[in-house]
RNA sequence: GCCCCUGUAGCUCAGUGGAUAGAGCACCGGUUUCCUAAACCGGGUGCCGCAAGUUCAAUUCUUGCCAGGGGCACCA
């Protein structure tokens, strides 16, 4: 907010002395404290435009800004322009912070656009495994932020319980049932192999006589039953995971509904596809894709993508502004086709954005685990959970930024207590609490007259320059689409906390510099708090 | 063969056109009669994978190459 009021004044006076009125400038908080709080290049960047030293235009420029009161004093030094900020603009900006109280960084209504997130979505067919995990909380995060700057996003999970992984769920499961009940049986090389499949199948034995069946229908209903089971054990996982959906869209209501068909029919009255070998294709080359791709196969069943072409129809349909999909590594090359017929439906290919998270390796004693889900040794998103706890989890998970190939060390992550930094972040808002708890026994109370003018140490002045980074933070990470700026952002916050607090004490004799550094890491509490909600990670009142 | 991601300190990673490239961990030393020592303070490391190009300015953008990981269906 600083940096962008900072601009403002730039760019107004850039108007008044050069006349341009195009110009963008950047301002960076200062890589160094002899440079100011912030600095600006753009007498570089005019230069050009100019034709003139960027000494001298960056002089002009601190010229026509020198009646701003904020500034303690404007310094150009090569074509830099550096601005020291006064510690009255601090103690303003604090209190402003101070009465917002919970509700810093939170705004109303900046967009009427609806906005729609899917993410996870996997399928039906097993347990949440590792990378699911991820998926979640970069998907759940990334909301929580875009809403709490005042946007309109929600999330949804699409269960894909209508296609042929729910026919090769029932039949792996059938096979399991012969086995346990000592018959001969084949389990498909592309089924699915894990414990769970036994698990799952000993459970419905129990409940209902399987016996009576024969193999058709026996593996119809534990199909059916299978993908019902397995959706519910996932939805658990992620709330367990503090990941809780808005919206639920099943596949199959889709395909009742008449969607696919709709987009067959559209498809076909734009030509825009056509049969080969008794199955049909879509000319997705017609949108750059790489080659045409199939939408209903030669026996009549449909690929992937015809009914999740019909799904983001419907996601259309409910008028949403802006379609976000996260998607795992496996998926890239499923971006153009998918685009191209969003496209051919009639949509504008800028209004859907896809989004690729790396994978994740799990480490343990400094070896890759190798998982194979068809082989069944699989870890679950549980078993980290249950492993490494929650609040770990989905601080790592979105500690990374996407595009990384997360490294999940899990020995390392077990014994982390005490070079994890999610407890170095909580480890700071406990010992704020305890900070409070103990102003309240000496009979310090908030709601007074609060002084802020009495901050001026330098450690109080960079505690509260970095609590007014909230905003820019939660905004970067919106405009990267990269949440993993906060969690980096709350080590950088409690660390100055901590350094603050080793050089000086926030309760002393003095009730009114009390009250006032007590209102600075209510602050600083505040800001954790919230930074941690917006991953998802509890705020502790002790450790 | 084609496509995607990555390559920065011993390790894990920040740094998405600007000043002397930064954190954490690990390693060594110091700090507690005092609000939580899960903390703080000090100590040093870099052909930013390689090579060209664009630019006043490149770790950052472009191209090529090298290395590691992932993906290339009438699977989902």
């Amino acid at each position: 907010m600083i940096k962008t009021a900072i601009a403002e004044s730039l760019k107004k006076a850039i108007e008044e002395i050069f006349k341009l009125s195009d110009t963008e400038p950047s301002v960076v908080e200062s890589p160094n404290k002899q440079f100011g709080d912030y600095s600006t290049q753009v007498a570089f960047q005019l230069a050009k435009i100019l034709k003139n030293d960027p000494k001298k235009i960056a002089s002009d420029i601190k010229n026509a800004l020198e009646y701003n009161s904020n500034f303690e004093r404007i310094e150009v030094v090569g074509g830099y322009i550096n601005f020291f900020l006064k510690n009255e603009f601090y103690h303003k900006e604090i209190e402003k912070v101070y009465s917002e109280g919970e509700e810093f960084a939170k705004l109303k209504h900046v967009s009427e656009e609806k906005i729609l997130v899917e993410y996870v979505s996997s399928n039906p067919t097993g347990p949440m495994v590792i990378v699911n995990g991820r998926a979640a909380a970069l998907g759940d995060s990334f909301i929580r932020i875009l809403n709490w700057r005042g946007y309109n996003a929600i999330g949804e999970f699409y269960i894909n319980d209508g296609g042929n992984q729910v026919y090769l769920l029932g039949l792996s499961c059938n096979e399991m049932y012969k086995k346990l009940m000592g018959m001969p049986y084949e389990i498909p090389e592309n089924g699915y192999h894990g414990s769970y499949i036994e698990d799952f199948v000993k459970l419905m034995m129990e409940k209902s006589d399987l016996s009576g069946m024969d193999d058709k229908s026996r593996s119809n209903y534990l199909g059916e039953e299978g993908v019902r089971y397995f959706h519910a054990m996932q939805i658990k996982s992620l709330k367990d995971f503090g990941v809780i959906f808005d919206s639920e869209i099943h596949e199959k209501r889709i395909r009742e509904e008449g969607l696919t068909e709709y987009v067959i029919k559209t498809l076909r009255d734009k030509n825009l596809i056509y049969e080969k070998d008794g199955a049909i294709f879509f000319k997705s080359t017609d949108f750059g894709d790489d080659k045409d791709r199939a939408i209903i196969k030669s026996d009549g069943k449909y690929t992937y993508l015809l009914p999740d072409a019909a799904y983001h129809e419907d996601k259309m349909r409910r008028a949403f502004d802006y379609l976000i999909d996260i998607f795992g590594p496996d998926h890239h090359g499923y971006i153009k086709r998918l685009k191209a017929i969003f496209k051919a439906l009639g949509h504008d290919p800028d209004k859907l954005e896809i989004l690729i998270h790396q994978i994740v390796n799990l480490v343990n004693e400094g070896e890759k685990i190798k998982m194979s889900k068809r082989k069944g040794n699989i870890i679950t998103l549980d078993d980290l959970i249950d492993d490494v706890g929650k609040d770990a989890a989905r601080f790592f998970f979105v500690m990374r930024k996407k595009n990384s190939h997360l490294d999940f060390d899990l020995k390392l992550a077990k014994e982390k207590s005490e070079n994890n930094p999610v407890f170095y972040v909580q480890y700071a808002h406990a010992r704020i609490s305890s900070i409070m708890d103990f102003a309240y026994s000496k009979g310090i109370k908030l709601n007074e007259y609060i002084d802020f003018s009495l901050l001026n140490e330098e450690k109080e002045i960079e505690l509260i320059k970095s609590i007014l980074l909230l905003p820019d933070i939660l905004d970067d990470a919106i405009r990267m689409r990269e949440p993993a700026v906060l969690p980096k952002y709350l080590i950088d916050l409690s660390s100055s906390f901590h350094s603050f607090y080793n050089k000086h004490r926030v309760i002393t004799d003095d009730t009114e510099l009390s009250m006032a550094r007590l209102a600075l890491v209510q602050c600083v509490k505040n800001t954790i708090k919230i930074g941690l909600n917006l991953i998802g990670v509890d705020a502790p009142n002790k450790m």
